[in-house]
DNA sequence: GGACCTATATGGTTCAACCAATTTTTTGTA
DNA sequence: TACAAAAAATTGGTTGAACCATATAGGTCC
């Protein structure tokens, strides 16, 4: 997927309407609006922000599309409450100011785990022989950081988190399911890097069974029983999760 | 969420650049162009279809934020691979020209359970009581679904599908988890709607034992036991599943 | 044949005017 | 005074034309 990695780079828009957005945005994420507030009338944002009227209708169309405001015609722009906003635009939300949103980040985990989780089956059975190969060099990677080999190496669980990461989008590519591609390409590498960034202070609980564990799941993998791994993984990770959410 | 219905009905964009969009976006779904192809500069556009240029540059901003194509500065706009399109988008795509595209319906169910089934306990644990008796309600419908008190009384896909749908609902409420809550919006009553429609000739299959599984998932709510529900469900289900599945 | 430069194509921005709804204010009547 | 209808003001939607900024294509020079 480094393809579509490097693809998403250059995506970079640089328009005075996207700036604008990202302006407006912030002060709406920054809790400065209460939803069915009205944004100031176009005219006085362009003076305001001084460009052009049709930069801020640029922006917000943007802001509309992705949720933060609703606009009509005559009646001015009005923040919408926050469950309006879409997938895509969820990343604006996870730091605010520079600061994790916990609940939010914690949020996004648990969906991400329980697609993990549902998954992985789907995955199993769909996968090419390549993609069974790097799946497994994925779980003995995620066996070195619950159980070290040496283990004054504590982890953090950021690196958990990558990895995690990194198993969702091998099997969001195995299996074969543009529908669960969608939802994973929203979760972004930005989000990625963020969150793991944020999850960098955090230790993990060591798992000591984790190498067995794992041997068990590589095992199933290569019998194609994905039904087999899901209870086993879930059993490894969860427990972290606790740990972390009693944070 | 009626009023969320409610107001996401009048949230009809009948802006020219709008309807313009729709109109290359549905040539683009209908295959029109392959993935790299250059779209017509916007001057074009615009005389080819009798706006203005600023029209123009609107529709093509949404298809941009929809994934569908990409715009560059002195490059033109190229259509994408399917890959690239959001999840807010994806209902553009399960039908083209009226005609249900069956894999990727299918791939949307998919995930759809998985969520589903991933978010009960969550919901479980954190819905009130109301709620509670909400989701009591709901699976009781589905006991009439599977096994319908009258046998004569057979219940299509189409009936599933709804009420698996509203469960959803109710457990995205209930489980507080903004994202999951997302998603959901994305897979929007206008999908739900269209896809009932698409399975409204199939049959189901009865599930002799439904009744006693909702007996069983009933007491199972009441002690809070989200966990339990799972397996019980997902047998109840994923039965006919495989039989769609092999339609 | 390759490297550089120039011209052209194409998207981005600005401006000013006008259209079309909605909202607010005024006015008139009961 | 209270209410309803009409008028005015506000605010988003559309248009056309001009100009800016960047990428691509083609030509020129070595």
């Amino acid at each position: 997927m480094s393809q579509a990695e490097l693809q998403a780079l250059d995506e970079v828009n640089e328009t005075i309407g996207f700036e604008l957005a990202a302006n407006l945005r912030a002060e709406i994420c920054r809790g400065r609006y209460e939803p069915g507030d009205r944004l100031l009338p176009e005219r006085e944002l362009a003076a305001r922000y001084d460009v052009n009227r049709t930069s801020v209708r640029e922006a917000l169309k943007i802001l509309q599309k992705e949720g933060f405001i609703r606009i009509r015609r005559g009646g001015g722009a009005t923040v919408q409450p926050i469950e309006r906003v879409t997938l895509g635009a969820l990343h604006h939300l996870l730091f605010i100011d520079g600061k994790p949103q916990v609940d939010l980040i914690e949020q996004l985990s648990k969906v991400h785990r329980i697609l993990l989780y549902g998954s992985i089956e789907m995955a199993v059975e769909k996968s090419s022989t390549e993609q069974l190969e790097k799946l497994v060099h994925l779980f003995k990677t995620l066996a070195d950081i619950l159980e070290p080999a040496d283990k004054q190496m504590s982890k953090s669980a950021r690196d958990l988190h990558i990895v995690l990461y990194e198993l969702f989008g091998l099997i969001v590519v195995a299996s074969k399911n543009l529908v669960l591609r969608m939802i994973y390409q929203s979760m972004d590498p930005v989000i990625l890097s963020d969150i793991g960034k944020y999850r960098e202070s955090k230790k993990i609980r060591f798992k000591t069974s984790a190498r067995a564990d794992i041997e068990k799941i590589i095992n199933k993998l290569e019998k194609r029983d994905g039904a087999a791994v899901v209870p086993i993984l879930k059993n490894m990770i969860e427990v972290n999760i606790q740990v972390e959410d009693k944070f």
